[in-house]
DNA sequence: GCGACAG
DNA sequence: ATCTTGTCGC
């Protein structure tokens, strides 16, 4: 079994340390990146994928992928210590620079205000944002069933993300800062990453990428028939 | 004690 | 998360 007490003391002197608000310099970015993980041999392996998009084209640009073994278990409010070392390696590979990174995951919508897209954005640096397909925790209204409804996701009187239904019909998605970027701007540039399916261009590819699926073989083995 | 619980 | 067949609705 894990011990949790001393990572919850490490979340939240962390914590202390995330920035809601957008970088001066920042006013749009020329690429944005999408980060995920996914796992091979049974879970053994940890496999992160960095995909790094054109803005506002939103083409693959770059793509690197880490495999890792796997070393931490699952727990509910501690994703990123299971993450993070993939993913940390993966982005360590990449040769462009990123002015802005969707990640699969929560970012403040987190017990302790450090979900995997947070402790992520703190480690690299960069603006970070989380994008999640399901609840951790926080409240919010009934969401209309209109497209890009939306509800402010709480915990008490605090705004800590967004519900917001990205494509009609589908569960919506729940979008929270994760470092370096504002409450507003969070699903400002989720939305200007959309093109028709439920998720973001950059968590699509990253996902794709990262679970290896055929999307990503196709695409693949084009580009090496190049 | 019980239910809830990112990926 | 992963594995994996069928099914429903647009």
């Amino acid at each position: 079994m894990i011990d949790t007490r001393a990572l919850r003391e490490e979340q939240r002197i962390l914590a202390d340390q995330i920035e809601l608000q957008d970088p001066p310099e920042f006013t749009t970015p020329s690429l944005i990146a999408g980060v995920d993980v996914g796992f091979e041999q049974g879970g053994e392996v940890t496999r992160a994928a960095v995909a790094v998009l054109s803005y506002p084209t939103l083409e693959l640009v770059e793509y690197q992928i880490a495999r890792i073994p796997t070393v931490m278990p699952y727990i509910p409010g501690f994703l990123s210590f299971r993450e993070l070392p993939a993913l940390l390696q993966a982005w360590q590979q990449i040769s462009s620079h990123p002015d802005l990174v969707l990640v699969d995951g929560q970012g403040i919508a987190h017990p302790r205000r450090l979900g995997v897209a947070s402790h992520f954005g703190l480690m690299i640096d960069v603006p970070t944002i989380g994008v999640a397909k399901s609840r951790l925790c926080g409240q919010f209204l009934p969401l209309g069933e209109t497209l890009h409804s939306r509800q402010g996701l709480y915990e008490g009187d605090e705004q800590i993300g967004w519900v917001w239904r990205s494509k009609l019909r589908c569960n919506p998605l729940f979008i929270s800062p994760g470092n370096r970027i504002s409450m507003d701007s969070s699903i400002y540039w989720v939305e200007q990453g959309m093109r028709q399916y439920r998720l973001p261009e950059p968590t699509r590819w990253a996902d794709a990428v990262a679970s290896n699926r055929t999307s990503f073989q196709r695409w693949q083995r084009l580009s090496d028939d190049l």
